[in-house]
DNA sequence: TTCAGATGTTTGCATATACATCAATTGTAG
DNA sequence: CTACAATTGATGTATATGCAAACATCTGAA
């Protein structure tokens, strides 16, 4: 067997669903996470929106959109509670169409706030898997976010 | 302390969020599948269940909730929409609390149509990614998903 | 036998997700 | 200057997700 590409033996083909094994691995990982955030009443979708709100500065939804990887409709609708909660805010961006999310202070502390506990799931998680093989995975992860990149939701010019 | 657990490089530890990359993956995946099935009026997830079924059989619902790592009242409610398409049944279970979940025939049918399209959504995908990468991803999964298998959503007798 | 605790499933509630479509705005060609 | 294309978000619709609690049933012990 020459190249790796063809010929490939059967014990060496992915046999399960890769979608679903993600999904699996997703639900169980977003519990734990979800669990340790729970005590300061943020799930980890909103951690993760406030945390690349903080980073990225006011920014404009379709940007922050294509930076998390969602779809720009879905990220529209997350952020309405963080916004009631008063921990996001909108505002209209230069252009009147546009708009520009932005941190509050409130949101600020309340990051703060979750940070440790985020920590805290991190390593937890670290210490279950294993730090290497938790790296391997975000290795892998980011190399296969990379080879996706121009799939649906957001792509680039292409 | 000697154990390797401690004294970790920096460069060594993980440092994104676990959490957030594996949802970033597992959208982008579920849209390439999504897509692959739109054409016969499928979702991933949906294709996943009527799998399942037809895999495990006439089974309760806690049983398949189990075996695909999900809430119990999330695999409820996802039986709905294939219980109105015609797709699965649900019948009494000896047990007059319990239920049974089978797949009819006109199920059995779609998954015939819909399995071709799932195939190319993996074929795809393993050219996109590359054999070798996948292969690594479901093992990373598998041995993360065992790693975790005592946690919430239908934790073991532990 | 009767009731307290265990077991199996569904509901209430809130959020997450995305495609198709709508609405508002801007930019531009004529 | 007007009509049409392009850009940017927001909505309509449907599904997915899970925790807490309700519901239904069963089991075993007093």
């Amino acid at each position: 067997m020459p190249s790796s590409a063809i010929d490939t033996p059967a014990a060496s083909r992915p046999l399960g669903c890769s979608h679903f094994k993600l999904r699996q691995l997703q639900r169980r990982v977003g519990q734990l996470y979800d669990q340790a955030l729970a005590g300061v009443g943020l799930k980890t979708t909103q951690y993760s929106l406030l945390s690349h709100v903080l980073r990225l500065g006011p920014v404009r939804p379709g940007a922050l959109a294509k930076a998390m990887t969602m779809d720009a409709s879905t990220l529209t609708r997350n952020l309405k509670p963080l916004v009631t909660a008063g921990w996001l805010s909108v505002h209209a961006g230069a252009d009147g169409r546009s708009r520009l999310v932005a941190i509050t202070e409130a949101g600020r502390e309340k990051r703060r706030q979750a940070q440790p506990h985020w920590r805290a799931a991190q390593e937890s998680l670290n210490r279950r898997l294993g730090t290497p093989r938790v790296l391997a995975l975000h290795a892998l992860v980011d190399d296969s976010l990379a080879l996706l990149a121009d799939a649906p939701t957001g792509d680039p010019d292409a």
